[in-house]
RNA sequence: GCGCCCGUAGCUCAGUUGGAUAGAGCGUCUGGCUACGAACCAGAAGGUCGGGUGUUCGAAUCACUCCGGGCGCACCA
């Protein structure tokens, strides 16, 4: 709603200034840097100073003078050296929030695709996936929000080093049949993913104390990539299981998905051939002749980076000279088919669906359905990858730019985010040996490799198992069933918002003390803020009886009245302003932004709630008012939370 | 060596694209529960925005430079 005056009041000034003083030029309107200085500000002045060489200050007298009788606004005042304060009629717009249907949004200009989680599928997620998932998840859903069409994939690399190197575990280490790992699989009493967890931690150690066993990797690839043998069964076999784990993982957290490009697929029916033909056909790569390269396509250095390598030579090498292809050059096939440009396209089966019926989709190599969704050929392409592979993002995004698609180059958007990483503390608490120089830094790096990290079930379990604790001492009578559901609430309140409270560039130590608290800028505490709001409707029913219809009761003079209070006021903008936080956050890429929002709105209403007892009004008229606030409020709250993915518990 | 990111209160972090007196949470100290549930609220202390130079009406924000930290720079993914 805010967002809607905010335009329609630039867009009106802009006029006015062009017919008084000739004045071409964009107004934008600035957030006062204190609510005491008015509602919105407007910085024009400052533009204009530069080119009449006057002082700002004149220019903003002059310019306020013209602006008189402009709908909504009550007053200009000019402030500073140089702004234009304005100030809302306070119940003109309370009304407008009355009859405010579903807010306008963004006509839809095609498909967006969010790429997030694309977990190795050879071992349990850890935290830093559920920070790629969640900021991938929070993404979508904001996108969702504001009306544009979005379709969330999730790649799988099925046919990798990664997989690969849990097979050879289980068949040169362990000696196990397909049956065996079959059976290891359907074994409830283990969690298939943890064992594969410190499996490949042991293969790993393995290579480095017999590097002659790197020969059972290669032939493990090979026999994958063919697609036939025991090794390749293994193969698909725990990276379908794995699969699934990831997925019933992020479900918890309300994460899902619609469809699982698998790298099986890329190969097998040939993308990267069509690629390779296309990249060819435009020189956008070409056979090295002389050098450390010899035998290769490479990618010229000059199409995506300025950068030097080590010894000088930085082209990138795209196909190797055993004629294999490396990862980079099937992701710009990928990509290509991201966008619709690769004139080939996957087949589909159903994987499974959701509770709530959503179905998902992983690809085939031959038709399985008669009419599969369609997938791909979007617009635009957000991929969640973390920023140590923003090298690689590059080369792709220069692949599309060299076959001439400058279009799609600019609307792939490598959406990166910095590692999580484990708080010295952290490290201690989980038993992991520190070297002298861990120990002084301020965070210490996770590696699969090492098996060293936070399992993600482990640190949601543990949410859990706390929340519980302070849910039982609370509601000692409560339902326990209805308790653990609670518990699974708040925990997966905190642990979405503490993902989203850090913008993405930055790095996070993970503090299990800190991860693990409810107080303070946590989800926990917008989830309480909002059922608190809960229990005033409802007890206000108890009470009294069911509220009136708001727009029939209050009046324009009577909100008017009430809104001369300075909080009461604060706190209605606030929240009005739940899409301009969203539609923020989409621009500048940061769902953290709406994270914080949230926070401030949750803190505004509690200040609201200790100063203002709805129930305890006597006053019927003031009584409705604060109860249509409360009711207000909370619904941007829960649009808001919903946006995270975060959800508000019956109670607390 | 080259590229990218970071440096803001004791700690963890924001800072609306260059604007008004730099903000939150945690921690510390003070006060507030017979309840619309204190997972809360109010208040206090705490900063030369890593250092320097520059750009201009105006810089935490832009440019240059130095210092300190992180991550990349494979015929791995």
């Amino acid at each position: 709603m805010f967002q809607e005056i905010e335009e329609r009041l630039a867009s009106t000034i802009q006029r006015e200034l062009a017919s008084r003083f000739q004045l071409d030029l964009k107004v934008s309107l600035e957030q006062p840097k204190q609510s005491s200085f008015g509602d919105l500000a407007i910085p024009v002045a400052f533009q204009l100073a530069r080119e009449l060489k006057r002082s700002p200050r004149q220019i903003a007298g002059e310019i306020s003078n013209v602006l008189v009788d402009i709908p909504g606004v009550s007053s200009f005042e000019i402030a500073g050296n140089g702004y234009i304060n304005v100030r809302l009629k306070r119940g003109g717009y309370a009304r407008s929030l009355l009859f405010a249907g579903p807010s306008k949004t963004a006509a839809s200009s095609g498909k967006t695709i969010v790429e997030h989680t694309n977990i190795n599928p050879n071992k349990a997620a850890h935290i830093g996936h559920l920070r790629n998932a969640v900021l991938g998840d929070t993404f979508a859903r904001m996108l969702r929000q504001r009306g544009r069409t979005v379709e969330v994939q999730n790649y799988i690399d099925n046919t990798g080093v990664q997989v690969a190197d849990v097979v050879v575990g289980f068949h040169f280490l362990e000696q196990k049949s397909v049956a065996e790992v079959r059976e290891l699989i359907s074994n409830p009493a283990l969690r298939f993913d943890y064992l594969c967890w410190d499996l490949y931690a042991r293969v790993s150690n393995h290579y480095k104390e017999h590097p002659g066993s790197l020969d059972w990797r290669a032939q493990t690839l090979h026999e994958i990539e063919a697609g036939t043998g025991e090794l390749a069964e293994i193969g698909h076999l725990v990276a379908d299981a794995i699969v699934a784990l990831h997925l019933k993982t992020m479900y918890r957290l309300g994460i899902e998905y619609d469809v699982l490009p698998r790298e099986s697929e890329i190969l097998h029916l040939k993308f990267w051939a069509a690629a390779f033909e296309l990249l060819k056909q435009r020189e956008a790569i070409y056979f090295e002749t002389q050098g450390k390269n010899a035998g290769c396509w490479v990618m010229p250095s000059t199409a995506f980076r300025n950068a030097t390598g080590e010894d000088g030579d930085d082209s990138k090498v795209i196909v190797r000279s055993n004629g294999t292809v490396t990862y980079v050059g099937k992701d710009i096939a990928y990509q290509l088919w991201k966008f619709g440009l690769l004139g080939k396209d996957f087949y589909y089966r159903p994987w499974s669906a959701y509770p709530d019926s959503h179905e998902i989709w992983v690809t085939a190599d031959v038709p399985f359905v008669d009419k599969p969704p369609q997938f791909g050929r979007a617009s635009h392409v957000f991929n969640v990858i973390d920023s140590r592979q923003s090298y690689l993002q590059d080369v792709v995004v220069a692949g599309l730019r060299a076959l001439g698609f400058d279009e799609q180059a600019d609307a792939s958007i490598h959406f990166s985010y910095e590692m999580v990483a484990l708080s010295p503390r952290t490290c201690v608490d989980l038993g992991i040996e520190l070297s002298e120089e861990d120990r002084r830094r301020a965070y210490v790096e996770v590696s699969g490799r090492k098996g060293l990290g936070v399992k993600a079930d482990d640190l949601i379990d543990k949410l859990i198992e706390t929340a519980l604790g302070e849910v039982i001492d609370r509601h000692p009578d409560a339902d326990p069933e209805e308790r653990k559901k609670v518990a699974r609430q708040i925990a997966v309140g905190a642990l979405r918002y503490f993902m989203l409270k850090f913008t993405r560039n930055s790095v996070i130590a993970f503090d299990f003390h800190e991860a693990l608290s409810f107080e303070g800028e946590t989800g926990p505490y917008v989830q309480y803020t909002a059922v608190r709001a809960a229990n005033i409707l409802r007890k206000y029913q108890e009470r009294w009886n069911a509220p009136p219809a708001f727009d029939q009761v209050l009046s324009e003079e009577l909100l008017n009245r009430c809104l001369e209070n300075e909080g009461l006021w604060q706190l209605l903008l606030l929240a009005s302003k739940a899409d301009s936080a969203i539609e923020r956050a989409i621009s500048s890429g940061e769902p953290a932004h709406v994270a914080k929002y949230a926070f401030q709105l949750a803190q505004a209403f509690n200040n609201f709630y200790h100063e203002h007892p709805v129930i305890a009004e006597e006053n019927a008229e003031r009584r409705i008012f604060l109860l249509w606030l409360t009711t207000y409020v909370r619904d941007q709250l829960l649009r808001t939370l919903n946006v995270l993915g975060i959800e508000q518990p019956p109670y607390m």
